[in-house]
DNA sequence: TCCTATAGTTACTAATAGGAACCACTTAGG
DNA sequence: CCTAAGTGGTTCCTATTAGTAACTATAGGA
């Protein structure tokens, strides 16, 4: 994405879509907003990440105030991390975006395997 | 993207976001909101597109069926591009996710801003 | 004849997403 | 008391991919 620096829109659309645009933020998203969680129950319900893309990812998210980062003082210490107001008002913007994708996905689907036919799978 | 789809959820939201993540589809989308447009009066006004990154990202919207791809007889023939009616109702969707952008850039910038001071710029 | 425009394709590279393995600490079990 | 397993990460490396530069091919104008 740092290619995409160099031409530097400070579009608002831009900011937002680098980050919700990679696979996992936006599971995050979901998943947190269900309910608070801690780091290794993230891990075992997201179910395919790796420790390193979510420790990336929520520093991400904490980052731009999307996500709040708790220690609690246990022993041993646990953190809770929590969608913020903004990462549910996000969250529900995502909605808007996935119920699109809900009722598009099957003509998308359909128009892809037809484009596909048609232009043959080489390319 | 690929190793995702080792994973492979067949998410509908992921497909979406596979397709508007990526910088140029949603730009173009716009664009093509706005009027139909030819291949290199595209790339004057999209600004920084490359031919290669233009036409690839065309012909997989034209895949998805969100955008249309008109070969005009003339010569030197010309094609035009317009949006699909999947695709204006996808700009539609995209406008609420603008929105909220819009709004809430000012405070993720602050709080990038404030994050990278507090964990120093560092790391 | 050379330059422009049309609409791409091909060949290559730099950057990044992502996995594997490691770290440091604490509690529990045998 | 030594291993195992849980906590929450970090470091290192590479396969993939996004993106650029350069080429193709045709037509029209000066």
């Amino acid at each position: 994405m740092s290619r995409r620096r160099a031409v530097d829109y400070d579009c608002p659309v831009r900011d937002v879509l680098d980050r919700i645009g990679d696979a996992w933020s936006v599971l995050l998203i979901i998943e947190l907003a269900k309910a608070p969680c801690r780091f290794n129950a993230l891990r075992r319900v997201v179910d395919g990440i790796s420790q390193r893309m979510l420790a990336v990812t929520l520093r991400n998210l904490e980052r731009d105030g999307l996500v709040s980062r708790t220690v609690l003082d246990l022993s041993p210490p646990q953190v809770e991390y929590a969608l913020t107001a903004r990462g549910r008002s996000l969250h529900g913007t995502i909605g808007q975006l996935a119920d699109w994708a809900d009722s598009n996905q099957p003509a998308i689907r359909a128009s892809r395997a037809n484009y596909d036919a048609a232009h043959g799978a080489k390319r």
